[in-house]
DNA sequence: TCGAATGTTGGAATCGTATTACAACACACA
DNA sequence: TGTGTGTTGTAATACGATTCCAACATTCGA
């Protein structure tokens, strides 16, 4: 696929403010080449059709997202440590793109149903926090797990729906705050600790 | 709204399957028409059109959630047991529903937007579980919460994902596995505790 | 049993919108 | 200047949702 130029791909997102609003079926062409100023004849120049459309939205945020991700993971620290940044990692994408993380999760399916589209996402979230699960298993910074894949999946679930609680409602909190309380939830559970709060950074 | 005869009621749940795999839109009512044996005049007479079929679909999976889960939280035992009963509770109706379930998050967005059902989702989901979250904190069974709402939220969104993820996959494991998992992230966290692992039932 | 009300159904008619086709035009670059 | 690539408007085309309508079925109370 050519790569979008450049001034095209600028103006394209503010699709998203819309596609989020109205979800894409209900989202006419029409609308899409109004909001960000390029013809319909253009669009579909470049694009197969609406689908398309909202794929390069998707595929831009979760390259975004994996890729903080990956910055998160790579670098030093136990893997407890390294997690919390992931969770901020992914909280901080999220938190800047609030349309487009609102219209990925409003036509979740499609986005699964697009094949790149679901291999973009184990790549942004579950694999690198499935890998965390079992260098903490290792460097007794997390609990030993029987099944990292589920843990995984259900840390992300956590994560993108606190997020997405904020995108949607257009909160104003520090994505700091936010991300201390997954953190905080994720690491300590909700059960009380016998000792006093543990106290990540 | 008319209820609904029972034999159309019984009949449109076939609907979902379908649904859940190609998404509302890829769906032409003349394919629902085919699968439910219901023909698309009678479907137009008693629906206003494809998106309040999904509705109904919807507002009914939500419904025996909710009631289940109502169930759980009215039990006996601490808060810490009646939430893990809830987990249970929403997982079970998640694993006997699955293309409902799939058909729900897969069209998450349209849900959201219809009103009725943003009210359902709460009433099914977060406010049992914020409810619980408050007692936990009174009778000593859960942490004390400075947020018991954003705290809810992640919580929905863990089992969720997780309900959601066998729901996909169309996994066989029992629903006491996944929650036992589900409870165990939620109520231990990740970081190790000193003592053993508490065994919650 | 009759008649109204309500539900069921097929088929035709509308209508909106995605998508395609095509032709004119702009710009860069050899 | 000529070719290739990108831009854009306008006019088809096509598909599918929704509406309309008329015929028929069923129920139920008078």
């Amino acid at each position: 696929m050519k790569p979008l130029p450049v001034q095209l791909a600028n103006k394209i997102y503010a699709a998203s403010e819309l596609i989020a609003e109205r979800g894409l079926d209900n989202t006419k062409i029409e609308d899409i080449a109004e909001v960000t100023g390029i013809p319909i004849s253009t669009l579909y120049y470049h694009f197969r059709g609406k689908e398309e459309i909202l794929a390069f939205l998707f595929n831009d945020l979760l390259t975004a997202i994996a890729a903080e991700v990956g910055v998160a993971v790579e670098s030093d620290g136990t893997a407890r440590e390294r997690l919390t940044r992931v969770i901020r990692a992914q909280l901080g994408v999220m938190l800047e793109n609030p349309a487009s993380c609102r219209a990925l999760v409003g036509d979740l399916g499609r986005a699964t149903r697009l094949p790149q589209l679901a291999a973009a996402l184990s790549a942004a979230f579950y694999q690198p926090v499935e890998r965390l699960l079992r260098e903490g298993a290792h460097d007794g910074s997390l609990h030993p797990s029987t099944d990292t894949m589920s843990e995984a999946v259900m840390i992300f679930g956590t994560v993108t729906v606190a997020g997405l609680m904020e995108a949607v409602v257009g909160s104003q909190r520090q994505m700091e705050s936010i991300a201390d309380g997954v953190a905080r939830l994720l690491l300590n559970g909700l059960e009380p600790r016998e000792s006093g709060d543990a106290g990540p950074g």
